[in-house]
DNA sequence: TTCGATGCAAATAGTTTGCATTCTA
DNA sequence: TAGAATGCAAACTATTTGCATCGAA
């Protein structure tokens, strides 16, 4: 299976009121814990359990990938954070209320984020034809990008 | 990125036939390879290299799981082919005319196998937006399906 | 002062690679 | 019989787990 949270996804927008969030369930607030957060709510696009580590190259503190991992599955169980998966390569990380779904085109690697609006009219269609509520926030949409189909036109 | 195959896809619809399109390319045919192909299209639904390996639990003599994954390397190389991924776990194969496009629920886990032309609607919805040739052999449309959204209908 | 959380090390899953040996063409 | 492919072992990447120690509440 694919979506392990338990909760409903929560949309703090920050790292200071995801820590709060934490605290008032009863969790404690160590610093790994606050890293985890501090880099999930800085990056721009999702990140890699070993950027967070690192402290997305060095710009925070680093800490263990153990820790990195037990707290991001901790903070996906809270419904804080999400995880996702864009072609091969470890599984990126996002605040839950990163609301971003990913066309991905096979040929040339490009990610393309979009708002979930502009989807709205292919879930309504798949949910009509399927009864399948969809969403492209786990695995992308894969095909071609409108660059490279264009480069395949003629032959 | 997501799709390796340098070909185009080809369509044998069984082992004997791959066999000899792989000869006719002047690559040798081993008892490996040619376990693995047996395999791939005994098979009803994508298995696992482990799986492969395994002789299908035994219908098949075992073959070494090194082997496996570089004949299915190579056999996706020559658009023999393909692999997907449902979920977590270990990547699935499945011959290259096995034409199907997934979807998968992410609260029961079911994953359903559709005919492409079923998504043909929702692919052309995909390609005016965004301009994108989308397919859902590699990725599923991840979602709720009937059963649970009805589920979760009232609470 | 007590458990929850950490850090380190080792285990696990999936996949890839090196290399001597085997077998196909 | 030359070189392609195999089998086995080791390496590698991503992730998980055990356990003694540490630290937040």
């Amino acid at each position: 299976v694919t979506a392990p949270h338990t909760g409903p996804a929560l949309s703090v927008s920050d790292a200071q009121s995801a820590a709060s969030l934490l605290q008032a369930r009863g969790l404690r607030l160590s610093a790994a814990r606050r890293l985890a957060l501090e880099a999930l709510f800085a990056a721009a696009s999702p990140v890699s359990a070993e950027e967070i580590a690192d402290g997305l190259g060095g710009r925070l503190p680093r800490s263990d990938l153990a820790s990195v991992y037990r707290n991001l599955e901790l903070l996906e169980e809270h419904g804080l954070v999400r995880h996702l998966h864009l072609g091969h390569g470890p599984g990126l990380y996002a605040p839950a209320g990163h609301e971003r779904e990913y066309l991905l085109c096979e040929s040339c690697g490009e990610t393309r984020a979009v708002d979930p609006a502009e989807l709205d009219g292919v879930r309504e269609l798949i949910a009509q034809r399927f009864g399948h509520q969809a969403s492209f926030r786990h695995f992308p949409i894969v095909g071609l990008c409108e660059h490279c189909r264009e480069g395949r036109q003629r032959r």
